[in-house]
DNA sequence: TTGTACGCGTTATCAT
DNA sequence: ATGATAACGCGTACAA
């Protein structure tokens, strides 16, 4: 019942630190540290201690490690958003998965902190924490002392989005602003008219360079967006009833700013008896999972999320390398994605 | 440009180590140390380091501070699930901020792991990554080799779910079982007797469990379950699929082993032209959001999977506390919640 | 109450 | 190529 090495399939000898594996090879622990970390050795001091060391459960010590090398190999993940807006959004789960994806590929560990807490008790804690090697931070909206502290901080910072006073930071991200117009633009291709937009979070960036992007579009093509435009929040429900508002006012197409509101879309357009896209033409933005299986599958912007997360863990690295080479900062290609939600396919085969 | 304290609201003087807080206060760096940890010192002192400690940007070096306790303040939570999987499910992100909601509230760090890479790989990378104070893991099939390895690593490990075989092991789990038949019986108590079930993943605990459950329940009550269940795998899709089958075999009522399952289930008997509850009861299991904004809102078990986190959080502290203590066990309640789906309420208003 | 000094386990610098 | 030995920054027994 000790706290012995019960399960091992081959029995290993214990072994805690580098100078037990030294004693067991004969050798210093200087040598030992070598071979484990590719220092310089003989070929057969290499095999020899290699060999000890395979049957000891030596792990080395990360404390140890990290205090005299000076990096943990960890980095910080910061998702400050609230709870029932973080798991209410696919969005934000691939963007870990892509972040968790490329921190294991480059073998660090990754600490998290969601919004549990307020923003400045998160950045205490971060900080607090120490013994990261740099932090990956999702900066969604216009104003965020968290963000501001992160970035004052010694701490290497990454940020996802970017407000437009980040000028000295790096960070990934996608052109909002270009992607709603080119999503505009396309509706207005189609001969639609009356193009309405139901907008994301006030406050946020992407909510906010959507409308940018949707404004410029419709004015480029002459067209008003007096009474078209109504505040969501991102979420399905705001999308529903934003619809129903602007059904009123008259529309032949509608932009959402983000999938989940388009979905909340469908279900106002259907309940009120009218066809898309023959009545209505519908588009989203983000192309998440489901937007190509709502019915009809909805034309929306590709925006890879779990690429973002990815790049953004990448150029972190960079950043930690060589943290006086500037600022990193990723542009991210979108994509219009058109289903039938616009271009009017039969509805099934 | 320099790495200074710009952006400081109030300039703070430099002080990187224990020693350069010393200096400037013109005492031992011991005395520093305690009055940071609430070591034994006078009044005056406290005060006196406190005020130069407040005019530094001084951070305890967590990786020191670690080495010499032998405690980091940071525990790991692996959610080992193909991605896939993981962020189609509502249930594994409550799950995480119920977790991450309790971590913070004890002022622990968080590490996670998710499922990008093998067990072995994610095994090795937990082990390796040393500095953790115990580990919280997600225990969901029947053989797991990452779930073995952590058991019987030093680390104190305390799963969520738990496996028949984990005799000494510490965990939070529900009465999968119990509140499988639980549902059912309900079902039966409306006069149905051709329940079919849609199980949940084959080789996962709550799947299998709740088959169980249903068994018994079917069982106690005299009817046959031949022919009345179908494999599902926890997703949607394979909610509708099964229901397809299973309404060609003849049912007037349906346990889904899950929310979502259920979810597909409803689109499934809505295509088919048929009525809930009236034609078929239907319940769902876990009692995630939308439950209960299904049309008509769905009866189904719930299991605050929120508090399952954060219980799993509390009870991992306590392991840690007291190690010697024998295996902590936590069954957390579960309760039928009843809806339209089964008790047959009007369709609206 | 406060200061001195040692040890935590590792890497890195220096001799050899 | 290998072995002593000095940091790394902190907590804490022990001495004062």
């Amino acid at each position: 019942m000790g706290a012995h090495a019960r399960g091992d399939p081959a029995t290993k000898r214990s072994a805690r630190t580098l100078d037990d594996v030294a004693a067991l090879s004969g050798v210093s622990r200087a040598t030992v540290s070598r071979v484990i970390n590719g220092g310089p050795a003989s070929e057969a001091m290499q095999r020899h201690v290699q060999a000890v060391l395979d049957g000891t459960d030596y792990r080395p010590n990360a404390a140890a490690r990290t205090l005299v090398t000076g990096h943990s190999g960890v980095v910080g993940v910061v998702i400050h958003l609230d709870p029932h807006l973080l798991f209410g959004d696919p969005y934000f789960s691939q963007l870990l998965q892509g972040i968790a994806d490329q921190l294991a590929e480059q073998g660090a560990g990754m600490m998290l902190w969601l919004g549990n807490r307020t923003k400045q008790e998160t950045l205490d804690h971060v900080l607090w924490m120490g013994l990261l090697d740099g932090v990956i931070v999702t900066a969604n909206t216009r104003e965020d002392p968290l963000v501001d502290g992160l970035l004052a901080s010694p701490l290497p910072t990454l940020l996802i989005g970017h407000r437009s006073a980040d000028l000295s930071a790096s960070y990934v991200d996608v052109d909002h602003v270009a992607a709603a117009a080119m999503v505009t633009s396309h509706l207005v291709s189609l001969g639609r008219r009356r193009i309405g937009h139901i907008t994301g979070r006030r406050g946020t960036v992407a909510g906010e360079d959507r409308i940018e992007g949707y404004r410029r579009a419709m004015h480029r093509a002459g067209l008003s967006t007096d009474g078209l435009m109504f505040e969501g929040d991102f979420n399905k429900p705001s999308g529903t009833v934003g619809t129903y508002a602007l059904l009123e006012r008259g529309i032949d197409a509608l932009f959402c700013g983000n999938d989940a509101m388009a979905s909340g879309a469908l279900d106002a357009i259907r309940e009120r008896g009218l066809r898309v896209p023959d009545d209505i033409a519908l588009a989203g933005f983000d192309d998440l999972d489901f937007a190509a299986h709502l019915d009809p599958p909805l034309t929306t912007v590709r925006q890879g999320v779990r690429e973002q997360g990815s790049e953004a863990a990448l150029a972190l690295f960079d950043l930690m390398r060589d943290p006086g080479a500037g600022p990193r900062r990723v542009i991210l290609p979108t994509e219009l994605v058109i289903r039938p939600s616009t271009v009017g396919a039969t509805q099934r085969g």
